[in-house]
DNA sequence: GTACAAAGTTAGATTAATCTAACAAATTTA
DNA sequence: TAAATTTGTTAGATTAATCTAACTTTGTAC
């Protein structure tokens, strides 16, 4: 059995794992503000269930059974999200941490549920796949932006960091999912991008926001 | 703030002061399957707090500021199984459980919307009355079938035992909240009685069954 | 290639909730 | 009422998750 810490834990893993940069105790320990030793303890712990691979100084690595148990947290997450707000009622902003409490509840019958009621949907309203009932993935091709050449057209899917600014900056400039991201330059010396939006604003994306931006 | 573990002491003082017996430090330990020693050491960080009134040796009660703490996790505890049962369509004997750990959820929205989503119930699947959101509960006036007379014809409206093979028997003979009860014989010798359900079926209850099916 | 800064680790303390073992009070029984 | 039993309490250990302070390793800058 896991307890709610660890679940939170691989979650954080997971969700750094994805922005493809090594997951360092210092990542984690910002993403769930709190100190590094705490880290430092949970990761041995981790380790010891084979849920991560663990080495003094190196960076951390999920397992594949650490990656299954968080995809399954991680449906567990979006499916309460969906549910929150298609049939509860409840605005987007309200859901995240409403899910982050209920996603924990241990009963296989009551997520099964949610999912039937939701009709097995497999995304979510930020455009994120739902992992199924075995930690899979839906065929899904999005990449960073971080990654896309010069001069590509592509569209918005995905965004990776849900921090409550970046989505409001996102707000701010008109994109939302689906919205046209064009790649006019790419400035090599810090990596950021200057960009057409809809193809019409002009902007400027730092190297951060490039990798939080899942486009196809 | 009050810890989950917390708000479990509370709901087990509060439904052992139902009993109308001194609530012991020995039937906490037993309702809640722990030691005693760690009910002596949570009796005196709720005395702190002011949840009970607790002197060494003596019986444990309630304060009113704690009753109430009590009946708003109640509230939500009984609002949870209707909402589960009624909403997500979850059978009677299943919604204890999940009901246990979504009661501790953080969240006022999330239980304004269930109540409102359930219409303000009175009442919850058990037939027991659900306490308002100032912890006061509504009038009620169920009564134990077992002080029914011959040839009376009642409603069952609650239900003491929550023993999930006692819950699955009355799914088995079609008796649910509201069916139509009718007290057809008492054979006084042993205090069971012969009943008439929604009109039609004949069976026989127990002495104990009869004083654990509340009608009115 | 030292030297300094940043990141990572260890040791040891803290808090909440639990336990066991030993002792003390209260209650029952003879 | 004295002995035996039950109930309640204390002291001290344990586990999970966190922290601070001190130390070590790694990486960067000059």
């Amino acid at each position: 059995m896991m307890t709610w810490t660890e679940e939170n834990y691989l979650k954080a893993l997971h969700r750094l794992s994805l922005a493809n940069e090594p997951i360092t105790v210092k990542r984690i320990a910002g993403l769930l503000d709190i100190k590094m030793p705490s880290v430092n303890s949970m990761a041995k712990n981790l380790a010891k269930k084979k849920l991560i691979r663990y080495e003094k100084y190196k960076a951390i690595e999920l397992t594949d059974k650490g990656r299954k148990q968080a995809l399954l947290i991680l449906r567990k997450h979006r499916l309460t999200e969906l549910f929150l707000k298609n049939v509860m009622g409840l605005g987007w902003e309200e859901v995240h941490d409403i899910a982050e409490q209920v996603e924990h509840i241990q009963s296989d019958r009551f997520f099964t549920r949610i999912d039937e009621m939701l009709g097995h949907p497999k995304f979510d309203p930020h455009g994120e796949p739902i992992p199924d009932t075995n930690g899979k993935l839906p065929a899904y091709k999005a990449f960073p932006l971080f990654e896309c050449e010069e001069g590509k057209k592509c569209k918005l899917s995905g965004v990776l960091d849900h921090e409550v600014s970046f989505l409001t900056y996102l707000n701010s400039i008109g994109l939302t999912l689906g919205s046209a991201i064009e790649v006019m330059a790419i400035r090599t010396f810090d990596s950021s991008m200057e960009v057409k939006l809809n193809g019409s604003t002009l902007t400027v994306f730092s190297e951060t926001a490039c990798r939080n931006l899942l486009v196809s």
